[in-house]
DNA sequence: GACCTGACCAATT
DNA sequence: TAATTGGCCAGGT
């Protein structure tokens, strides 16, 4: 029963990114249990069975990027959600993950 | 039933 | 400095 499968673990680590905040597929993995699972991470996002749970625009790459895959309605719908939550971005059009970047405090 | 791909990241050569 | 490989999981062919 609580035999979380990595999907699982990764969707219960995306769904507790807060408003205004946004995680890197590494960190995302890092807090699901192995950081090599970045790769998982964007593959489980892609699966994404709960869009609506899943904020799945809250998660960019390393570089503050958004994915060009986004499928919600286009990737710059997702850059002006996170806009409207209060992220902030760059003008190369990435996330300023010195300010926006998800501070999960783990203890 | 097995192999390959996929929205990645970081270290190494 | 830049390019490549390694690592993980699940789904599709």
């Amino acid at each position: 029963m609580e035999e979380l499968t990595t999907f699982q673990r990764i969707y219960e680590v995306v769904k507790e990114i807060p408003y205004g905040k946004v995680a890197t597929y590494g960190q995302v993995a890092a807090l699901a249990g192995n950081r090599h699972l970045a790769k998982v991470v964007g593959y489980a996002l892609h699966v994404n069975p709960n869009p609506v749970i899943i904020p799945c625009y809250r998660v960019v790459n390393a570089k503050g990027e958004v994915s060009k895959a986004f499928a919600f309605g286009g990737v710059n719908r997702q850059i002006e959600l996170l806009e409207k939550e209060g992220v902030q971005f760059l003008e190369d059009g990435s996330v300023d993950m010195e300010v926006s970047r998800w501070a999960k405090l783990v203890f």
